[in-house]
DNA sequence: TTGAAAGCGTTACCAT
DNA sequence: ATGGTAACGCTTTCAA
């Protein structure tokens, strides 16, 4: 309403104004290098003269201007988040969120500052790609990649530090941090093979990608190491939707009408296959177990809650500041790789054949 | 791999040294300061000279250092987004992804920066009202706050731009941009009335807060002008999870048995309350109509998909850009509130009474 | 241990 | 229309 007060009257610090390294000085009584010193750090500093520079400080509520420090030391002390998802998982699953808060979390201990990225377009693309190159952020993470982005290519030729969230499918020699997909998988699929699911069917993602592929593998390994017969018939893909669970689940029930258990790359996925699944007049999951995979919040309140596949991704996001932090601090430019171990968390969807049991929340 | 090439090679221009105006100046011939109007697009300069000193920028591929700029501007030319959620909304449906993508795509169009800041523990919320106060960013935009959080008032108070993403619990005095959650919450019983339901309950959500106030309003407006009588037995509360939508609706079907349509404050609540119907023996939507608000995934994935409110959520991210940019620019301390309306998606869920009808992806 | 002074790359004012 | 020249606030040698 009135608010315009703290525009005309001169009691509160002036705006945008505040207390220079000199004027600490000269009310400490030091000069302005010792004041820069203590307020860095520096071990060459006498403990009494620290002291008086630090009441100093607090008296005038002295913080650092941070565009001046940048421009002599040459680091802007900030990293570049770029998120460039056409629209799937962006609004699908809690992912960014959780990677976003794992990221903030780790730059805010080291004092870094976050610029998030969302390019929409194909201008926006190319300004942000100059803005990067421009040396405008210390490093940048890089989080889904379309497969032939020359981004992280065009960003390490010019020696900025570039790590990736989830394995890029060309094979680029950057550094990554990434779900253990494929060990995930298998432990999904070992549970129903443990369960005494014998015709386990598998509803993939796409090949095209790392996570469809790699979740894709898995299953195939827990196939096999558990002696049950590869069958092209229980193998159907999607694109990762619940529209693309339900007809994939469509074409394993006509190919392969003896299924008793799926595995879903995605929630979605599994959800969309319950569905089609209770159209056919299959109980789930007395009849057909199903896990999915990403442990959404949908996995909750699907009818059953549903078995699903648990990824720490607000530790990726903490690994991904790790190893950038990493490169930035110490100019490493070893590419490194991070596999990060996934956990399953068991529900109602996925239990013995023929036999029912609650076992719901198993988060 | 072996990626140490581009740190020892000289090809490529030198990182984070990129040319300065004076060099450009030299190659075209003119001085820094012709140079500089020439970058920011002053209209005091000569055609042929704005020429030459374009094609120098072009062969030197000059960027200005935005810290050399910020430091003799006082401008950061980048904003603060501050989200402090403390798990719920921000795991469980997409709104801060449209958010952030709303807010990015018009600060882009700005030639702004977004720097985004998720404070969890209370050092964080220290350092981050230090880190605002000091005007390291031009403006501010607060996402979900809490009642009492006296950030806003603090930044005021010292005149940095704020605007508040939701009507604020508190009245503070500040610009702020909202849905309509009242005019939502309206259509939405407007539309179970419509469908000749006469026993409508609501699942509220806190009344601590706007958007768990408003809709009950919303929802009280609708019942009045249709001369439906106020019956609080009809009216349960729950803090817009699954959980709590489910057992506000146990206690509603105690209370009142008689209940023919339900409209939850939030889809999480409304996946709950489906699922203690179907437990209860009541048909959804031919016993009971259900509606939720958000048009969240989940209402795609719930069986029968749920009708429910859609808010533009990208687009009340623009208007706390365009509020801002305002409020920087030209200096307006004006508090000013934008209202966004709100518009009902129908889906399966709802339906007249005793008799079903194919409905789905009403969106 | 402390201080003086030289930049860092821009912008903006004042002449011309 | 163009150029010279102070700032802007900080870090960092180099001396003392």
């Amino acid at each position: 309403m009135h608010r315009e007060s703290a525009l005309t009257n001169g009691a509160t610090p002036r705006v945008g104004r505040g207390a220079t390294l000199d004027a600490v000085a000269h009310e400490a009584g030091v000069s302005r290098a010792t004041v820069s010193r203590v307020v860095n750090g520096s071990p060459k500093v006498s403990p009494e003269v620290r002291r008086q520079v630090e009441r100093a400080v607090d008296r005038l509520g002295y913080v650092p201007n941070l565009a001046a420090r940048s421009l002599v030391t040459r680091r802007s002390d900030s990293v570049g988040v770029v998120i460039t998802e056409p629209t799937g998982r962006l609004f699908n699953d809690p992912f960014f969120p959780r990677l976003l808060r794992g990221i903030s979390a780790e730059l805010a201990a080291r004092k870094l500052q976050l610029v998030l990225l969302m390019p929409e377009t194909e201008p926006d693309e190319e300004r942000l790609e100059r803005y990067l190159l421009s040396g405008h952020v210390d490093g940048v993470i890089l989080v889904s990649l379309h497969g032939d982005d020359p981004l992280p290519g065009d960003l390490l030729a010019r020696g900025i530090p570039v790590v990736i969230g989830g394995r890029p499918a060309t094979g680029i020699a950057a550094s990554y941090v990434d779900v253990d997909n494929r060990d995930g998988a298998r432990a999904a699929v070992r549970h129903l093979v443990s369960l005494g699911r014998r015709r386990i069917a598998t509803l993939a993602g796409p090949l095209d990608m790392a996570v469809g592929s790699d979740r894709l593998e898995g299953y195939r390994d827990a196939l096999a190491e558990s002696g049950l017969p590869h069958d092209r018939r229980l193998e159907a893909h999607g694109e990762f939707t619940y529209e693309s669970g339900a007809s994939a689940m469509r074409r394993v029930i006509h190919a392969a009408p003896d299924v008793d258990a799926v595995f879903a790359a995605s929630d979605l996925m599994a959800a969309g296959a319950m569905s089609v699944l209770r159209a056919a007049g299959r109980r789930v999951p007395e009849d057909v177990a199903v896990v999915g995979f990403d442990d959404s919040p949908l996995a909750v309140t699907t009818d059953p809650p549903l078995t699903s596949v648990r990824q720490p991704v607000e530790e990726m996001g903490g690994d991904l500041v790790r190893l950038l932090a990493d490169a930035i601090d110490r100019e490493i430019r070893t590419v490194r790789h991070v596999l990060l171990s996934t956990e399953l968390v068991p529900r109602a969807s996925s239990v013995a054949p023929a036999q029912s049991r609650d076992n719901a929340h198993g988060g």
